[in-house]
Parts: structure tokens; sequence; C-alpha cells
DNA sequence: CGCATTTTTGATACACGTCAATCTCCGTGG
DNA sequence: CCACGGAGATTGACGTGTATCAAAAATGCG
């Protein structure tokens, strides 16, 4: 039974993200997919086609019973989402956008699934999951310096996620990351700017040497 | 400046695992690998090949600067190891065998790089880091309880790793680790057994019924 | 047996969790 | 254009789960 996109249940009790889309025949039309922050792009035990993110960030949830959903991993542009599809036939885990992404079906070409392009996805995907790891450990702020440095882009900008989401992924809770944002911003590692379509208290310009 | 195996500091200040072993011309020859609890398997920045895991768990570590590791990953039972060195000619991470291990050489055959084995493969490395990711959330005894789970092999027998690596890949202290497993034989989730080989404290039948 | 390593246990401290109130942002409709 | 309402963010007061420090007890090896 599919919850309205809006409901009473405060964010974290909520069945993860709202999945009214039915992609159905643009999945099989293999076009290019846009997604803002916060959409869901799939849902696991449906079926649909793998990914490669070309831009943005994609949560990963392992989904138990119906309404619950727990961090399982990042996507990072690059990577392959939801390749066991093409194995089993249905996605293992939720895939929910974290900022404005961009996604085309893959494998990109016929010979894209042989030797070096799929080695090499192989090692990318090791190497994300250390540094997801390293998001779930240590102090409570290097971890929030952790993921702000994922999440920057080579301008020295970056655009957060919200509270509730960065908790999720450093396990810890949405006031302590609330607590901590707001330190790197009285400190000037954090200077909130103002970004077209994103909530004002989400887009920073960073300036990490700051917190040396 | 290499240490000697045992040294003076406590160990988790130590240079990970003791990595005296140069394995240049058994790599070559391409043979199975058989490591002890607690062998450097291989060392980051090194090279030499890729390993499949038939059995056994491996601790990944990331190795900042030469006297410093920090857990990355584990790998368990048909986990590939190390294949970022055909790539880049050098391992990422260190490799430690957390318990007895085989590995044997991979890619396997001529055609193994081709196709569906590799894809396998990418989903499972996606499936443990979401496996790993989990044993850093919640409360520590679930934790603890999540890591045993792993370790346990069908018959219902444990050999866990030291206090020492377990508190590496939960992000808890040893001594944390030591009462929660001392509660768990108290409760009788755990029974400890008698292993040949192995140290007495890391041995167990386990009675995961007992934890609900 | 003796010593190094690892584990256990106790006392105490603090980083983060919990609960609750308030505030800010932003979309919606009068 | 402004009032309204809901989601998300902030802040404060207080509690607690683990960390920390220290010392003793087990284990295994030479």
């Amino acid at each position: 039974m599919p919850l309205r996109p809006f409901t009473l249940l405060p964010r974290r009790f909520q069945i993860r993200p709202f999945f009214p889309v039915d992609r159905g025949n643009a999945n099989s039309a293999r076009r290019a997919l846009n997604c803002g922050a916060g959409e869901g792009i799939y849902h696991a035990g449906a079926n649909g086609l793998a990914w490669r993110l070309t831009s943005g960030v994609v949560r990963l949830d392992n989904v138990s019973s119906a309404s619950d959903a727990s961090f399982a991993s990042l996507a990072v542009p690059g990577d392959i989402l939801g390749c066991e599809t093409l194995l089993f036939g249905c996605y293992t885990f939720s895939a929910t956008a974290l900022t404005q992404c961009q996604l085309s079906p893959w494998p990109e070409g016929a010979g894209a699934l042989a030797g070096e392009s799929l080695l090499a996805s192989l090692a990318q995907a090791q190497q994300r999951a250390a540094e997801v790891v390293a998001l779930r450990g240590g102090q409570a702020a290097d971890r929030v310096l952790g993921l702000i440095r994922l999440f920057t882009d080579s301008a020295g900008q970056v655009v957060l996620p919200t509270r509730q989401d960065i908790a999720d992924i450093t396990d810890l809770r949405f006031e302590t990351i609330s607590r901590i944002i707001k330190t790197l911003e009285r400190t000037k590692v954090l200077l909130p700017i103002k970004v077209e379509g994103v909530h004002a208290t989400r887009s920073f310009r960073v300036d990490l040497a700051a917190t040396a």
C-alpha cells in the first residue's frame, strides 16, 4: 500500500523516499535519467535497468520491512548502480538522489561488459566501500567533515543533503549534525551561499584549510 | 624502517601486521596461498597478484603513513582481493588474514575476466560494502553480534579475531568488546570451545536464538 | 617456570543521544 | 502581498553508552 508523498509521520519514520514514479517505459527506452535531490530512483525488489551515475550523489538503502529503510552505501559519479538486477532480475537496494543527479543506462555499449571497464568498476566499488566505512568511524565532527569533503565540488562549493540524511550516513543524530554544521559555520569552515532551487541551509562555500 | 614482529608498543599502535614474507616467487607461480590468523597477505603500495578468497576472513586497511593503518573493509569467501593491482600495478589496501585463510590467484582462467563472472563479483562487492557499513552502526552489542554472525560457520561454530581487530572493525574499543563478549558468554549466547591452534578466548559455539 | 601478549575488570569522564521547545524557510491560498 | 502551515533546522537541559585510564588476571610460548 503506497503512501502519498506527504504523510503525518516525521521524516525518519517515513517510507524513505516517495516512489510514485513509474519509469517502466522510460527504462526500456534506455534514456538518460535526471533526478532532483530527495527523489527516489528505484526501489529494492523492483526490476529495471542498471545505471552509471554521471553526476550527483546517490544513497543506497537496505529495505527490510516495507516501512523501514537503513543506510547501506553511497554512490558518487562514475559508480555503477543496481548491477545486481542484471543477475537476479531485481534490485537489492533502494536508491535515492541526495543531490541533483544524472544517470545513464549501463552497460553503455555492446562490448562494455568485457575486460578492463568492468574491472575498473570493481576496483572503484571497493574503494567506495572504504570511503563510506571511514564516514562511520572516529569523532562526530571528523565524520561530518569527511562527508563534506565527499560532497564538495572542484570549485569549493557544496550542496549538502538534509541533516537527517547526513545523520543516517554517519550514524549520528540529526541534532548532532545540526550542532556540528553550525559550529563549522561559526568557525568559518562553511560559508552559507545562495544556490538556485536549493534549501538555504544546505549550500556552502567550503574552506577546509580553516579546520587545521 | 621495518619493525620487528614484537615491539614495545601496544598492539593498536603497531604497524599493523608483520610483512616479512616475500611471496615474489610463489606469486609468479600462481599457486594457491594459505595464511594463518593474523598473517599479512599483501601490503598497500606493493605489487603482486589479485586473489579470490576461498575460505576465511580477510581484513583490508588503508595505510596512510608508514606506521598507521586504519580499517577499510572486510573480505569473506568468494570475494576478490587486490584487483586494483591489475589496473594500477600496486595494491591500494593492505590485507591481513583474520582467521585461517585460503586464496587462489585471480582471474582463474583465460575467459574468466569476461561477462557474468566479473559482474557477479561487482554485485558481491557492493553487497559486502553494505554489510561492513552495518557493522559500524547502532548499539555496540548489536555490532558485535553482527560480526559474530558474519564469522560463524554453517555448523554454528565461530573463531573470532582478536578483541582489537573486532574493535577496529566495529569502531569500538577493545575493552568494550571484551565486556560485550563476556556478557554474551554469561547469557549463554557464546559457549567457549577448544579448537586446535586457536587462542582459548576466541572460539565458541554460537546460539543466536538466545539473543532474542 | 617466566615473560610477553591479550583479555578481563573496575572507576570515572565525556561525547553524543534524547526529549522538547522554538525558529526558519518556503510553498500555498486567500 | 501577506497570513498560514508544514517540513526541516536550531538550541537547551539533561541522561547514558562508551571511552579512557589503570591494574590484575589469563593464556601461550620459549
